[in-house]
DNA sequence: ATTTAAAAAGACATCGTTGTCTTTTGTGAG
DNA sequence: CTCACAAAAGACAACGATGTCTTTTTAAAT
C-alpha cells in the first residue's frame, strides 16, 4: 500500500474537481492547492501530467484552469497510479527481484499473491467515479488533510 | 506492495543464515554479500539493526560474524518489516492523509480496506521460519537476483 | 494593442533511502 | 601480548521523490 504524494494531489485534486464541476468550469490550481492544502507548482506538475494523457482538459491564459472530461471519471485508480508512478506496484517483485516469477519465485511470492491480486483487483475495478459519494460535505471534508 | 531494499537484504540474508546454520556457525557480512550480490556496507547497517533488536545474534573480531537465534524463524514478518522500515505500510492511511480513520475515512478507505488487511494479515500470520523450503537449491535460487 | 492571469516549463533546493569509504571497537588466534 | 579480522560506527556521495522559485507561453479582458 502506501501510494506516492503524486498520486494523492492527483486523485484528490480530480475529486474536489468533480465536486465543484457543476457550479465551476474551469478550476484553477490556486484554488485546488488552497482547498487541499498542497504545494501549488508542485501540483501543477501534476496537473500537467494529468492534461498531456487526457484525464483532464486544461486551457492556459486568464481563465484558464483544469475541467474534467468524458474520459476522467470512468478512469480505472489502476491506470491512474500507473499514470503518475508507473506500473512497479502491480508489476515488480515485492522485493524487489528482476527475475522473480511463477515459475522462478522469490521466498515470499506464493506467501503474498493472493493479497497482491486482491490489491490488484481493487485498484483495477475501482473507477474515480465510483468515490464520488452524493454527501458533498462529507465527500469534502475525506480530501482535507489537517 | 514494494517493500523497501532493506528489509529485502534482511530477510534474504536471514534466509541464506538458515540454509547455511546446520555446516557454519557464524556467518559473515562478506560471504553474505557475496552471494546476495548486496552491497557489503550497505547490509552491515541492516544486520546490525537486526542484531540490536535481539533477531540474530553477533560477535565481533576474528571468527566474529551473526548466527540465527531461537527467536529468529518464529518472527512474522510485520514485525521484521516494522523493525526495518516503521508501521507506516500498516498503519497510515493509504494516500497519506493524517486524520484518515473508520469515523473520518478518506476517499479510498473503504475500498481499499478489504485488500489492505488481507496484506495485513498476510504478513501478520507469515513467519521468517515459514519461508525455509526443504528443497535447499531451490531455496537458495530464489533468494538470487540475476 | 496592452494588460492581466492562467498553465507550462525549467532551474534549483530539500529530504529520505541507498550506497561507499574510512575509522573505531572488540575478540579469537598466534 | 600482539596481530588479524570481524562487526560497529560515522562521514559523505548518489539518487529519486518532493517542494520552491522564476521565466515563458497563452488567451481573455480591457
Amino acid at each position: 500500500m502506501i501510494l506516492s504524494k503524486s498520486f494523492s494531489y492527483a486523485l484528490r485534486s480530480i475529486i474536489y474537481m468533480a465536486l465543484v464541476s457543476d457550479t465551476k468550469r474551469n478550476i484553477q490550481i490556486q484554488e485546488i492547492s488552497d482547498v487541499l492544502s498542497v504545494p501549488h507548482h508542485f501540483l501543477g506538475k501534476v496537473m500537467k501530467r494529468l492534461a498531456k494523457n487526457g484525464v483532464v482538459d486544461s486551457t492556459k491564459g486568464r481563465t484558464g484552469g483544469f475541467m474534467l472530461n468524458k474520459h476522467t471519471l470512468s478512469l480505472p485508480l489502476k491506470e491512474l497510479i500507473i499514470l503518475i508512478e508507473g506500473d512497479a506496484l502491480f508489476n515488480s517483485c515485492v522485493i524487489g527481484l528482476k527475475k522473480c516469477n511463477e515459475k522462478n519465485p522469490c521466498p515470499l511470492h506464493h506467501q503474498v499473491v493472493e493479497a497482491r491480486n486482491k490489491m490488484i483487483s481493487t485498484y483495477a475495478e475501482t473507477k474515480i467515479g465510483d468515490l464520488i459519494i452524493p454527501d458533498k460535505a462529507e465527500l469534502l471534508k475525506s480530501l482535507i488533510v489537517a
